[in-house]
DNA sequence: TCACAGTTTTTATTGTTGTTAAAATTTAAT
DNA sequence: ATTAAATTTTAACAACAATAAAAACTGTGA
């Protein structure tokens, strides 16, 4: 619906077409978001951005590279936020982390949680690719295991690789809850950082391993 | 493609009619089992099962009613093999329940799948009622917990509620990752069994701390 | 054995969906 | 204003789920 005044002039034709490629992905946008994935068809769309069906598939392709452009902005997105927090203490690290996960999603949350469902189900979330967010975000976990390790938070007596796999597993698996709607965003928030405690709290000293328990007591009482 | 001859005689109005009412659901879940879920269409399941698709109306209603139907059945036999299993150690009995599972699944696997596949696209898994499998899963994983805590095998410094929704996660994230044949069964297996170990550990005595490191190695060194 | 009453299956139709080809229109440069 | 190129639309197709009405079948009682 935000109906922008197509430019005049010179560069025009080329202009105008990403003009109207931007309207049109701003009212897929908008549809999955305030309607959900399934309420997407090309039709609703194309009535949605003022244009024809057949201008939607001229200009984006078929339905399933609309998704992928959705997705792929998405996870841009997501990308940019991910960087590594640097940090002493493993508890702050994770906080930080997800805080910065938290007011990229409350931004726009049915968005984002529509795009998670959308990337799922068109199989868009591949596990392999190195370059991959999927295998990004385990990176990032291990970096922040191996750290912990060498300041002396862990005891190392669980491999890295798998402490990271469980931490993001955490992650993971409360992604899923919220954005299939079982959970809102702040349940989320927590379930991220209680998992992610506890999988510390495995392989943690005893005084890290206190601390932790204390942070998850915490959260236990919060909600 | 099972196609029995009816039966013949006495009762046999309604007996012919569950008979076909089997047929097609025979039929559904070797479509959906060989060539995925989004092959399950009422024109190609009506060629299976060689009728027409208004008959697939009248005995089994609509699309969405003939998933439930297939989604209920593989729930009820989970829900079969997920009894208590009795045993003092929670090492043996994490396994045990593990084997349990994973005996069903190797069944058929592919059907095992593709039920959790369209359960989870129709939203047909409510976490909410308590007799639902969400809820009787919560609680087995809580029992374990309740019993490893008067046993002393866990310190009981993380709540119980907390520590069985970790542990019932580990296998949720698992079995996701799974049906999206992002791993294979074998897989699907250690990933729970690494999971729940770390899970146990965040809160084990140092004995036992010590024997679930130890098979959490085993499990990373098999693959 | 045969016709009938009640079911069950099928034929036929409707309304979506995504997709494509060809016609009509618009656009910017000459 | 004319023209050539690009873009939009009209039109049509194929696959899907779903339903109503017609046809066929089934077992039963005369």
């Amino acid at each position: 619906m935000p109906t922008k005044t197509l430019a005049r002039g010179s560069a025009t034709r080329t202009a105008n077409k990403i003009l109207r490629k931007e309207r049109i992905l701003a009212c897929a946008r908008d549809i999955i978001a305030t309607r959900g994935y399934d309420a997407l068809t090309l039709s609703q769309l194309a009535d949605d951005a003022n244009v024809t069906v057949p201008t939607i598939h001229n200009l984006l392709g078929k339905k399933s590279q609309i998704i992928e452009h959705l997705v792929g902005d998405v996870v841009s997105r997501i990308g940019q936020v991910l960087s590594h927090k640097a940090g002493d203490d493993p508890i702050l690290v994770v906080q930080l982390f997800t805080d910065a996960l938290m007011s990229l999603y409350v931004q726009d949350e049915a968005l984002y949680k529509a795009a998670f469902v959308a990337g799922e189900r068109a199989k868009l979330f591949e596990h392999q690719s190195p370059d991959g967010i999927f295998m990004r975000s385990l990176g990032l976990a291990a970096q922040v295991c191996e750290d912990a390790k060498v300041r002396g938070y862990l005891r190392g007596e669980i491999e890295t690789h798998i402490l990271a796999e469980q931490l993001f597993g955490c992650q993971r698996l409360a992604r899923h809850d919220w954005m299939n709607n079982y959970i809102d965003l702040d349940e989320y928030k927590s379930k991220i950082l209680t998992g992610m405690f506890m999988i510390l709290a495995a392989d943690a000293t005893p005084e890290f391993r206190a601390r932790l328990i204390a942070e998850i007591k915490a959260l236990d009482s919060y909600l």
